[in-house]
DNA sequence: TAGGCCCTGGAGTTA
DNA sequence: CCAGGGCCTA
């Protein structure tokens, strides 16, 4: 364990003098790549060592799970592993779980909730939508989860309420037709509300309620507040410029006592706006928490001088900040290039030419290149074009774990049993397998259950019991009840015995067989079976590292793996090659060499993000992108790109304008007069490429 | 005939 | 991945 004082002398004076200033409110303006993991993890080991705090006295908090757990390691390292568990470091989400689920009875909930993904939140939002009169036909189900989504994590709970953020959330989304705004804002309040109480029946929160559902249990019982304002005599948060309404409103009412809050984070680099993050808690850190202390961190140990170059540059034109200037001790290092190509097939083949020579002349491997675009849609030509050259590559992100089929039904069926009452996942499963319990079924369920207030499981007992249905439906129905009613059983007895439950729940209920038999290919069998046998491994694996392994434990776990976590760790990637994915996924991460493509208008800033605040969130966008590379980056452009299955002509993105020449050579690879015109589009062109991409995704 | 099953087609910002 | 349409079974 190397000494606190050692470790704080190693640093450098802004960031000591972070880790020092323990009292009252700070705000760490860390800049990319200037250590601030280090100041967090450092800060933490310091208020122990110092005796300012107990290890159970300090909450750290981050936006992933990954984050958290690099943090409690890291700290591990310092302060040794039997201290650093007292420690509590965790996701806002999952902290709040934490206190729902010892106090969440005080709200009406039981303890046993069911947290919904967001795909379940559809499906129930979908119902709710078909049982108000006149709203059936031309809604969306999306825009209204959205404003939803938007008012609960502005902090605004009372349905009545919902429009305030509607407006704002109308002007987001840039070209919305007022008529149509209007169309949503009319219904807005009911949907909100018969959704809320649909979730409640179902004894179930979505995942913006995890965090809007602990402010009212804080809110409405003060008493249960000061518990955690006692306990947590010392708060740090990490990201904090993601931080959106509800998650400023908890901080502020944890640390009201005390006002000792460190928060980290960097307004350049806020980029989450879109999906509530209020990037004016960080602009605002001294008015919100009078007497606050701030701190720059812009010594930047990640890049070379050219690359901080062309990030500063850019980054200064966005007016929403707070100034600062990142520098680098380590060399300017090589100008930065720029391909301009034809199209996106050039620039795919471009790309895998540029990295072939970079490898010739330097000792890079695959995994220390990363590609970056803004759009998922831009990931298959690069991979088309990775493929042919034999070179090997990992897409980041896309589809989800947990949302493929598979894992979704093996879990609704587990959320089934650890709460009956979830209509989404009970509806879900009845008829998985096939148990002739179709749509018009789910249908006279859902309304008996509405019209009765009683919890779905009830309810399809009562329409066995009181409808005449069809033998075979009745026989389904009876069928799911019973591996409910046993499996609830099964779970309760044998705790500490979790995979093999589960093991014996898909047994019983044939789920193999029924894959086997609704797959086309043995391929497609072997790639779904195997995600089935990955879930498994992760019930192990959750059963392992638990103490007290529970169902609804592992419930919890699985809804909160977050966007940050899916990612592969660094050992995965030095064993993966070149890493494909969009600039969100890249945030936080940092590679030799990026590749920035679709520098263009439209794409990069995003049409529908070309104005106003929208175009600042898109500028740091492209700041994190080039504050990514370390060594070297280079930046791709085609002056024509495939729009709606349509060729058409590009303009140069603004912010490569914004970029001084001098750090950047141009490769011209293509200019607007040599362009041939447009071919007509073939009648197929996704053909090849959708046969070649077998389902459940190779590339993870 | 109703209800359930299965196939096809259309589509997209970012987690 | 969802909706819609056509086909099959009780």
């Amino acid at each position: 364990m190397a000494s606190i004082d050692t470790l704080v002398s190693a640093l450098n004076p802004e960031q000591a003098h972070a880790v020092r200033t323990t009292e009252g409110p700070v705000l760490v303006l860390a800049g990319a790549g200037s250590g601030k993991t280090r100041v967090i993890t450092t800060r933490i080991a310091y208020l122990i060592a110092q005796g300012r705090a107990l290890p159970e006295e300090i909450l750290a908090v981050t936006f992933t799970n990954k984050a958290a757990g690099e943090m409690r390691e890291r700290v591990a390292s310092i302060v040794g592993p039997a201290a650093a568990k007292r420690i509590t470091i965790s996701t806002f989400h999952s902290f709040c779980v934490r206190v729902l689920r010892a106090e969440i009875e005080l709200l009406g909930y039981r303890r046993n909730f069911t947290i919904s993904s967001e795909g379940d939140a559809r499906t129930l939002l979908r119902r709710t939508l078909r049982d108000i009169d006149g709203v059936q036909d031309g809604f969306d189900v999306d825009i209204f989860l959205q404003r939803i989504g938007a008012a609960k994590n502005a902090g605004l709970d009372a349905p009545a309420d919902v429009n305030k953020r509607a407006v704002k959330g109308a002007q987001k989304t840039g070209r919305a037709e007022s008529e149509a705004v209007q169309r949503y804002a009319k219904w807005l309040p009911e949907v909100y509300e018969r959704y809320q109480s649909a979730l409640k029946a179902a004894n179930a929160l979505d995942f913006d309620d995890l965090l809007a559902m602990t402010l009212r249990l804080w809110r409405e019982h003060p008493a249960a507040l000061e518990r955690y304002q006692q306990l947590f005599r010392y708060v740090m948060v990490d990201e904090y410029q993601d931080t959106n309404g509800v998650q400023y409103a908890l901080l502020r009412s944890l640390v009201s006592a005390h006002g000792n809050l460190c928060v980290v984070g960097d307004d350049d680099q806020s980029i989450y706006g879109w999906r509530g993050a209020d990037i004016s808690n960080i602009l605002h850190f001294e008015r919100d928490f009078p007497g606050a202390e701030v701190v720059k961190l812009e010594q930047n140990y990640r890049s070379t001088e050219t690359v901080l170059g062309a990030a500063n540059a850019v980054i200064g034109n966005n007016r929403s900040r707070r100034p600062k200037a990142l520098w680098s001790a380590l060399g300017k290092g090589r100008p930065l290039d720029w391909f301009v190509v034809a199209d996106e097939e050039a620039e795919a083949k471009e790309a895998v030419a540029w990295l072939t020579h970079i490898q010739g002349r330097s000792d890079a491997r695959h995994s220390d290149f990363a590609i970056l675009y803004r759009s998922n849609l831009q990931s298959r030509p690069f991979e088309i074009a990775l493929r042919q050259a034999g070179i090997p590559y990992t897409v980041v992100g896309g589809h989800d774990f947990y949302e493929r089929a598979e894992i979704k039904d093996i879990v609704s069926y587990l959320k089934a049993i650890a709460n009956p009452r979830d209509e989404a996942a009970v509806l879900r499963v009845v008829n998985v397998p096939r148990r002739g319990v179709g749509d018009v079924t789910l249908h006279r369920v859902h309304d008996l259950c509405l019209r009765e207030s009683m919890g779905v499981t009830r309810g399809l007992a009562a329409l066995v019991e009181r409808e005449d249905l069809p033998s075979n439906v009745a026989h389904g129905i009876r069928d799911f009840l019973g591996v409910i009613r046993d499996f609830r059983a099964k779970f309760r007895q044998s705790s500490g015995k979790l995979t093999e439950v589960v093991t014996e729940l898909v047994d019983r209920i044939g789920y193999r067989e029924d894959l086997f038999r609704s797959c086309k290919s043995p391929e497609q069998f072997e790639a779904r079976w195997g995600n089935v046998q990955a879930l498994m491994s992760s019930v192990l694996e959750y059963e392992e590292s638990t103490t007290e392994p529970t169902l609804s434990g592992f419930l919890d776990q699985s809804a909160l793996v977050s966007d940050g976590d899916q990612r592969g760790d660094g050992k995965d990637r030095r064993t993966s090659g070149v890493q494909l994915m969009t600039i969100h996924s890249a945030k936080g991460l940092e590679f030799p060499f990026v590749f920035l493509v679709g520098c263009e208008e439209g794409l990069l800033p995003h049409e529908r993000n070309a104005a106003g605040d929208l175009l600042e969130e898109e500028r740091r966008l492209f700041y994190v992108a080039v504050t990514r590379a370390q060594r070297h980056l280079t930046f791709f452009e085609a002056l024509r790109r495939m729009r709606f299955r349509k060729p058409r002509a590009t303009k140069t993105s603004r912010f490569m304008t914004e970029i001084p020449e001098r750090l950047v050579k141009r490769h011209i690879r293509a200019t607007p007069e040599s362009m041939p015109d447009p071919e007509p589009a073939p009648a197929k062109p996704r053909a090849k490429a959708k046969t070649s991409r077998p389902r459940g995704g190779q590339a993870r």
